[in-house]
DNA sequence: AATGAAATCGACCAGCA
DNA sequence: TGCTGGTCGATTTCATT
């Protein structure tokens, strides 16, 4: 289109297609990639060292499935606070510290914070919200179930469109 | 307390310490891990490998950070459907495959889903939106922009009480 | 930034508690 | 079934270009 200037870093295309690869699959051996991206295996690995060092890769992580372990309850809760003071940063440490709570925005508008909260069942579901509700500046809490996770883990890459894409690319290869 | 009866599967304690620990970082060696957990190295590939096939640990993903390819514009919208249909399931569906839409959830209430979108600019947003309502069968979307993502890359175990955690557990080994 | 060789580490196997 | 120790193959590292 018309805006062709980069917002944040720029990525070759092997850059983008190695990284697409490895946020849905870090338990590759290197000849796999190495055919797939025509590079040497060392280059291969030279360039996940490097992306690793720029910060683009966190980390590496195991994704665990919640179910085995019961947490089959999920819930959106939205939290409003008192607007007395700056305490809105503080309060988004607190929530994110609470167990159980996987997921914490700080949001514009009717209310202050959106968090998904995880747990076993209702009893740890109220345990949860009692938990919010004595953080001291909180007003209100609204929560809503979740009937279905249709998609639940974050990817970067592998979520962006073409165009979002060719904004960060530079050059070919 | 009083209720002990697992939901879900059961995990011994060096499982539960294994999947803690891997969750946040699978970039080790396993001598460290070994020596972490006292175990042997073999054993700790064992239980991983073990844990890969119950499907506890879905995959080994890496981690990437969304700010350097410019994706530091995040809005939560919310989602109305006609209920004239069963329709819902195939919206979810759909809702996933729109590029920008990093999560969808299915949930009870006023609203029937609550995406979490992920872009570059406004203009991208503006995008992601409009083919949300382009979508049969919505209704109406209504959004929030998010400023701050406090706790945003879910993590299972880790977030897990020590409550959830006992009701899963099972040998002290 | 990429290559090929050398050192290190992880995957796999047979045997054992 | 779960663990150990040892072997082989793969990966990481490094000197070189």
């Amino acid at each position: 289109m018309s805006n062709t200037r980069p917002r944040g870093e720029t990525f070759d295309q092997t850059d983008v297609d190695l990284l697409e690869y490895v946020e849905n699959d870090f338990d590759v051996n290197l000849n796999v990639l190495s055919e797939e991206l025509g590079l040497s295996k060392s280059a291969i690995h030279y360039r996940l060292e490097k992306l690793k060092d720029r910060g683009v890769i966190r980390g590496i992580t195991a994704d665990l499935d919640p179910v085995p372990f019961g947490l089959d309850m999920v819930a959106l809760t939205e939290v409003s606070v008192t607007h007395e003071q700056g305490y809105s940063e503080d309060i988004g440490t607190e929530l994110a510290a609470i167990d159980g709570i996987e997921q914490v925005y700080y949001t514009m508008g009717d209310v202050d914070f959106v968090t998904i909260v995880r747990v076993q069942d209702r009893e740890q579901m109220n345990e949860v919200i009692d938990e919010i509700v004595g953080i001291e500046g909180v007003k209100e809490t609204s929560s809503r179930f979740v009937m279905d996770e249709i998609k639940s883990t974050p990817r970067v890459v592998s979520v962006m469109s073409e165009e979002m894409k060719r904004v960060v690319q530079d050059g070919d290869r």
